[in-house]
DNA sequence: GGATTTTTGAGGTACGCACCTCAAAACTTC
DNA sequence: GAAGTTTTGAGGTGCGTACCTCAAAAATCC
């Protein structure tokens, strides 16, 4: 049987209450009967029962789920993760608002953040470029007891209190290799296709994806990037410009959104099949241009894992209690055809119980 | 608030004792009375509250885990995956005891899994090839209300409740790819290492791998297996005698085991850096030597999500509970050196948790 | 050493649920 | 409609913890 808190008062020679105090850091307890308390709690191996102890405290997670209102397949993808983990995590008492913000506007951001706080929210998970404004609301945030997690992109600057995501230089190192393996032993031109440089995910790749051709496949020129702001006849455009003056053309490097434009391009281009195509974020499109032989390769992390590590952070560092590094490190994920994981239509995640009926 | 119990019964107009009786499965109940009940929960979507059910229920899992007693860094690293999962299963009530099983002795493994029944161990987790012995020992577990679960090798003809583990076919085909895209365009031939073709994974891997390249890359020519039989020094004058036979040799397989005598072989051959070397599973060796480069890439799945996903699973089947086929699914993991997780040493994955001191 | 402050102990209630008992109420059956 | 059976209700206890109150004991101060 594991110890309770009867067996710290026994082998500790103190009362329930004397031990209570300890457990709970309320006040009142001399150093010195705190020492033998804790002594006692190592000795038998105490662990308390979160379970029990969330039922005592009736305690449940209000969490926040802050995403640009930006309209990608990725932002998409991510959302319904987030609810899908939401969804299961009902069963531990914890209640998930998934908020959308206008992304060109700072001070709706700051607002809403300033809002939740009223709204007895105890975590919050953003995804957001790092502005001024937002480091003030993020401090203001933890200093009311907020828990704040950073998502995909990092908050480095800030008082967030973990990132949630994966090492985006090392994604584009990753991509870089792939792109150098693949076409090895060839010469030739890189496109490289974009939303915008603004954003930090995009420049860290980037950034990784350069340092990596550089150094390893000099015989590899890596164009300027391409960048759509959102508009996929600008893109098209741009790609049919740079094919021209790029004849040696051999790959094409996406570091976020612009997928299904860009396969349209190729399309028209004659390059379909011709040129290899890595990108990142694994989509509904993304996907099927992956298993169609579009594109070649995904560096992608698991929006899945994402959601539900960002759900158990927050609820860690709710709880205070330490987090388990292994399981919430996001991996960056090679994705080929051959490895694609299976789709499973998570129809009713939640069921009503049925308990043992076996002794 | 979440509804509890309590409302239910105001909800159906019945009483406590009845709702208990419903949600249950007690007897003793009308048809009608379990109909009017169960809509009042559909009504107000009560969800029961599984902590506190297992607090009331008193209940504790009790798990073993059955591994071969085969030294290999593999099979150690799943044990200590399996180790930490089982340290930070404790806090919700979740007991795991790892045992290790003579590999050669069938009759062994089986008077085990008798053995467990007896001891009240609600559930297994078992990493074995499949045998008749071993399907009726499980059917036995099975019907004695024992969950049972297949670690890393399936065991599709037995009544296993679960296989944890990634489709070896698929991850053979990963690894296919991948040496097929690494020496595009080059002819050559392919040596294929294993421990022994007598385990499924073994077996299925190779599979996958011939196909794509037969179907793909018909330059390549793939070789024999070899295989070690679990002596280093027959690998090593194997690969010696396949290596002289083999002029044209560009890439290596590996298809398990065997990672650290074919390092070293191939540096006296002068090999080192000359050939692809693409292998699987991420042990203390293969991670050094992607790192050094002297393998290039490996297909891997996540031990560490094998081991948490196998306790999960087995709590939801001793639970009854439905789980959650995403968060199960292990991802065919693909390794090079730029997307390499960094190592996090978990030094004590659990500290007395603190409460939460702010409002 | 008496008054004051601090520390400790004993006990209770609550959280949401499982599981138990006993009696009352509602149905059957002939 | 009386005797039997089945169904339902009322109530209690316990799981391990949090949090509260009040009084007793111990330490500290002047």
């Amino acid at each position: 049987m594991r110890p309770t808190v009867n067996d710290i008062a026994r082998e500790a020679g103190v009362s329930l209450a004397t031990v209570d105090r300890v457990l709970n850091d309320r006040p009142g307890v001399r150093p010195k009967t705190v020492q033998a308390v804790t002594d006692a709690i190592e000795r038998i191996g105490y662990v308390r029962d979160l379970a029990a102890a969330n039922l005592a405290r009736s305690r449940s997670y209000r969490i926040a789920c802050l995403l640009p209102d930006t309209q990608s397949q990725f932002l998409a993808t991510i959302e319904q993760a987030v609810n899908e983990a939401a969804a299961a995590a009902v069963v531990s008492r914890t209640e998930v608002e998934t908020l959308r913000f206008p992304a060109e506007d700072p001070h709706a951001l700051v607002a809403m953040l300033a809002g939740l706080q009223a709204q007895g929210i105890s975590g919050v998970a953003i995804m957001a470029p790092e502005t001024p404004h937002l480091r003030d609301a993020i401090r203001a945030l933890r200093q009311a007891g907020v828990a704040v997690v950073a998502l995909v992109s990092d908050l480095p600057n800030t008082e967030r209190d973990h990132f949630v995501g994966i090492d985006n230089v090392a994604a584009g190192r990753t991509a870089g290799v792939l792109m150098g393996r693949f076409l090895s032993g060839n010469c030739g031109q890189i496109m490289v296709v974009a939303q915008s440089l603004l954003s930090r995910d995009a420049l860290e790749r980037r950034r990784g994806f350069d340092a990596v051709v550089q150094a390893e496949y000099p015989d590899l020129e890596v164009l300027q990037t391409l960048e759509a702001h959102g508009s996929p006849d600008l893109l098209r455009r741009a790609v049919f410009e740079m094919s021209r003056h790029a004849p040696r053309l051999r790959g094409i490097y996406v570091l976020g959104s612009g997928h299904r434009v860009l396969g349209a391009a190729l399309a028209d281009l004659g390059l379909e099949g011709r040129v290899v195509v890595i990108g990142h974020e694994m989509t509904p499109h993304t996907r099927a241009a992956l298993q169609a032989g579009t594109i070649d390769a995904l560096v992608t992390q698991n929006t899945g894992h994402l959601a539900r590590s960002a759900l158990r952070v927050l609820r860690a560092k709710i709880d205070r209690v330490p987090i388990d590094e292994g399981q919430e490190q996001i991996r960056i994920d090679i994705v080929l055809r051959e490895n694609l994981p299976q789709i499973i239509d998570d129809a009713s995640p939640i069921a009503r119980p049925k308990p043992d009926e076996a002794a």
